[in-house]
DNA sequence: GTGACAGACCTGTCTAGTCCTGTCTAGCCT
DNA sequence: AGGCTAGACAGGACTAGACAGGTCTGTCAC
């Protein structure tokens, strides 16, 4: 129905972070990178950034203190989408749990032609309503092996985020690409997965994210109940 | 249909540059060279340039913007003009006729509070491919009524494009909002405007545009074939 | 232990320069 | 008159660098 709006870099920039506070990722309170490491983060001069620390300045998303750095002062965190899109809860308050299904190592398996490593990270979640069986998303993350992820086959993941961990070993996305569509009926298998019915529509998800230098930082596909998530979008 | 030979060298240039656009070789998103290379490319005066250019532009095919450049807004099938999603036909080329189901003048019948307005222009439409049947989408607009959208009731819209009537009346839109989500069953009246069967999961999208002084210009509810549409987002 | 200090790191601000589009003027040619 | 050329100037986006001043922390002297 529309067009994507050319955005200039300190826009893009924005829109990255901000979509990194609302998703939760960057919580109430948290510091943000400084500036210096934002620059080396988007490839852009420490104006770009500070421009597009404004904008979240002005939309009141995040404080910045001479001296220390820039702090997020917003709290409504929704659930772990990373950038772009932000993912509504059609109904209230909801608690949800986390289920981590597997963390491997192994061949790409999920189509996506841009991500061109032969040997994946691979991590498959479920998140869930606690009173119920059935999962409400099913996600799959995808990350380029590095050999430093080795340990986490072990040990799992801190607080069960993944892309923490992908920020700890420096691979901070800068821009990326989004797909949303209806799966019109769930497979068998991914509805065994779920606890629920196959056949069922789904909203489907895909997400690949870079680096400035270009590097694919994550593929991520979920299925998401339908009744429950929508997009949304202001502009 | 044989187009016929470009007249002047302005002309020429928003035909080339067309025809990259249209043969995917500049895809959306992407950048146009500067202005100043165009004027190496073609061998013209920066003017010509700026000239075919603007025949792209009034066309919708690209958008500029002042110290950046100029960049491709045509994602294949362009369904309507505004930012947000990029509404993504799955498929290749698709020609696809619309029918407009009916223009009214009537008191507001959709869910969104945001329109306050009691009365509003109303404008049904439907896109379908012409070789079947079956619509691929079925757009539903409204307005808040204005008396000089008496003649439209008449007279129909020009070129069949409410944006282009609202733009027209001073009535652009600055900001606004955009939801996406499942439908999970078409409804038995839908499902009899599109030719399709009841039941079938649909692509929803909602938006609602404002001006920059913040009045509602307009609130469109589509539902787009799961089969052929998606959402597509840069960031 | 404590207090002072140096240095590291942070934001705030400024300047000079590049590259881009927007716009205007003057003139040439058919 | 309309299509085009050539040039000039303004202003926006961005880069790169520099400098000042706030804040924190490790270290050293006492």
């Amino acid at each position: 129905m529309a067009q994507p709006e050319p955005k200039t870099k300190s826009e893009r920039i924005a829109r990255v972070l901000e979509a990194e506070i609302r998703s939760g990722f960057l919580h109430d309170g948290a510091a943000l990178s400084s500036e210096t490491a934002l620059v080396a983060r988007f490839a852009v001069s420490r104006a770009t950034v500070r421009k597009g620390l404004g904008v979240l300045a002005a939309k009141g998303l995040i404080r910045t203190k001479v001296g220390i750095g820039s702090f997020v002062t917003y709290g409504g965190a929704v659930i772990d989408n990373g950038p772009g899109w932000s993912l509504a809860l059609s109904e209230g308050e909801t608690r949800m749990g986390v289920r981590i299904l597997s963390i491997t190592r192994q061949p790409m398996d999920l189509d996506a032609p841009q991500v061109a490593a032969a040997e994946v990270l691979a991590v498959d979640r479920l998140r869930f309503r606690e009173n119920t069986g059935r999962a409400l998303t099913l996600e799959r993350s995808r990350v380029p092996w590095r050999e430093d992820f080795a340990a986490l086959l072990r040990t799992g993941l801190e607080q069960g985020s993944l892309s923490r961990e992908l920020e700890l070993r420096g691979l901070s996305p800068a821009s990326g690409e989004e797909w949303a569509n209806v799966l019109p009926a769930l497979s068998v298998a991914d509805a065994a997965l779920m606890g629920r019915s196959a056949g069922e529509p789904m909203l489907r998800l895909r997400r690949l994210t870079r680096t400035a230098s270009g590097r694919v930082v994550e593929y991520v596909e979920s299925l998401l109940d339908p009744e429950l998530f929508g997009l949304h979008m202001e502009f």
